[in-house]
DNA sequence: TATGAATGAGACTTCATTCAT
DNA sequence: CATGAATGAAGTCTCATTCAT
């Protein structure tokens, strides 16, 4: 079914070659996001990343594994950036800014929850679990600057930081909708970047 | 698959029972609604409507008829129930809290931003405008609300409806989060209502 | 499924309409003639009737015979219309000239041999006899012309009329043959009708 | 309904067997010959060939796919049985009787009028082309033995050398006829064959 | 390491037919 | 006379998975 060639022989090293395992979980990675579990088959990603079916299976007992393997690394990755950003030493305010930014600027948006409807007949609790703690870990990121955050009397005592980080992403959401005609809320992501976190930081000052 | 048996042909009148047609169509709204549009196969929604799979199709010309046809009755549902709440002559505080509770209570979660990814390929172009133009009616209900709330002062001025429309239905989202052994936040409904609307207030006086 | 509508109560019987059950065999006839028996529907007829599924069925106890019918009565017809003009008192060469002008301006081509292929199996040995038959009672219309010839010495003694009305029918389809690009042997019906009856005439003209 | 069992994965080597592509498209052509397109399953061609359905869908895109090459192949082995005959250094009539007897006494019969009546709408114009195209080849063959035929003065020069090869195509059938009884119209081959010829022969001599 | 060949299970859909009204 | 509602059986096609090479 593939088309796609490979010259004969040993691949020389300086092709620089991405190992194939990797290659295979980054194509995973956006048709999954993309298109969502059940749309996705094994023979389109095999295309993508420019191997067989059968080569995907060597590497990934089975399209679930692929997918909590593809969720899970994913995940792994934005935690990182948003930790990197939080633990810079400056204003909370500041950071958020950068972090929702880069998140509405980025085409692919994670919304785990639908996801996991359409998937979690076809996964092992096992698996679930794994993609439900990598996504607890983003969410624990975001917990922390907060609790941080509330000792350097940035923001009130009294609020609860996990119900905060959940509001925060949530509000992230609404900068990625679209209308019928694919419009936007508002018409420049600054704006609505400026909106998200006006109303955010609203919300937290109940006193 | 359907283990429950009729005979052939025009079943005996009996006025006791629903319509075919919506009976079907129940099933499937609660089917899609808690799976999603890959996961439910025609024979489960059959089988959940006590009828044949010849019966669904005799009355849904395919699936994704099938699916718009649930999904923009169900929000055409939703906003009914929405907007007889939101006319009542209340403080739209008291009235926002009583459509707070009543969707943290429901089982069903609309999240049609997940939904539509994985379901896009499979409808037609004017399948999808059906369906959105039903998610931007819901969103318009609540605009409206707000719009008038304004001019009674309730809440200020410069605040935008849509944006406005749209961060509520989104903190909403953050009431059906449950964690990877699937506690919520709060241990309590009312406690989850209660900081929800708290936030959305606040978030709203942006002096 | 079919949306055409009636006007209430008993028809006036100067409508002068055409019996349904005549109707009916109508529409299939020329649905059968055109597709072929598998690729017409019911539905296809009863809707090209102006009738419901059900009303094909009040008329009709199954598809195989509907098709049975409409074939024997479209034969029956043609043999008639071809037994019109032979018993005329002309030379056998004018009437021949007729009848293949006739039959090449047509639009529907009968090939028995072609469509019972196709249907073999799902008629029972009844219905392939009934349509066999009236093919036979064509061929025979034409063979006892040919006999008649051989009396009035239009043509020789020795010759087969059997295989001798065959052959005329087989000439026929070269008539109907149209290539790839849909275009026909010669350009004109009358060029046509001339070549097959100088290549039949010849034919039958062995010293 | 394949009763031939074979485990999963791909099958020990053995050079003894034909390759499974080519056995299931001469499965297929045996199939479409008798009983036309419609009527042939893919599960009937799979449980001919031994494999399974889906064996089938691996090397053959579409039911429309698998017929289209069926029969431009079947055309194509019959042209080239035609044309071996044909180049053969023989006068005309006795190159011909060879055609013409084999051709009688194989039991497979083209007729691809009738075969695309029933078969049209279920292929692409592509499709419809490649069959059309092999068709015409194998008139072409005949077409281009009339020629030379002419040129060596075998038979006259005012004939049309296409119209003739349809002709002659056109009065095989007549030797495939059987009536009600299955009888054909005359007891042996060898008195058809010779009727044939002799109809044929005179057709072309129009002094 | 990588893949071509094959399969089993199941999905959507069509359609002839039946039956109470 | 005519039909709306329902079904059973079958058909095409897809896809995750397996296995010998």
């Amino acid at each position: 079914m593939a088309s796609y060639k490979k010259s004969l022989g040993r691949p020389r090293a300086n092709d620089l070659k991405k190992p194939t395992e990797q290659t295979i979980l980054e194509a995973a990675t956006s048709l999954f996001l993309n298109q969502g579990y059940q749309e996705v088959s094994i023979d389109e990603v095999a295309s993508k990343a420019h191997v067989t079916k059968a080569t995907v299976y060597y590497y990934y007992a089975s399209k679930a594994d692929l997918f909590t393997e593809s969720m899970v690394q994913m995940m792994y990755r934005i935690q990182k950036q948003i930790d990197t950003v939080l633990n810079r030493d400056e204003p909370l305010q500041v950071r958020l800014k950068e972090i929702t930014k880069a998140h509405l600027q980025a085409t692919v948006h994670i919304d785990m929850n639908g996801f996991m409807r359409e998937t979690r007949s076809a996964l092992t609790k096992e698996q679930i679990q794994s993609i439900q703690q990598a996504e607890e870990n983003m969410y624990s990121s975001i917990e922390i600057a907060i609790q941080n955050a509330i000792q350097k009397n940035e923001i009130p005592h009294h609020i609860h930081p996990k119900f905060v980080a959940h509001t925060y992403i949530a509000l992230l959401q609404v900068g990625n909708y679209r209308n019928a005609n694919n419009e936007p809320i508002f018409s420049s992501v600054d704006k609505m970047v400026d909106q998200i976190l006006q109303f955010f930081w609203n919300g937290l000052d109940h006193k």
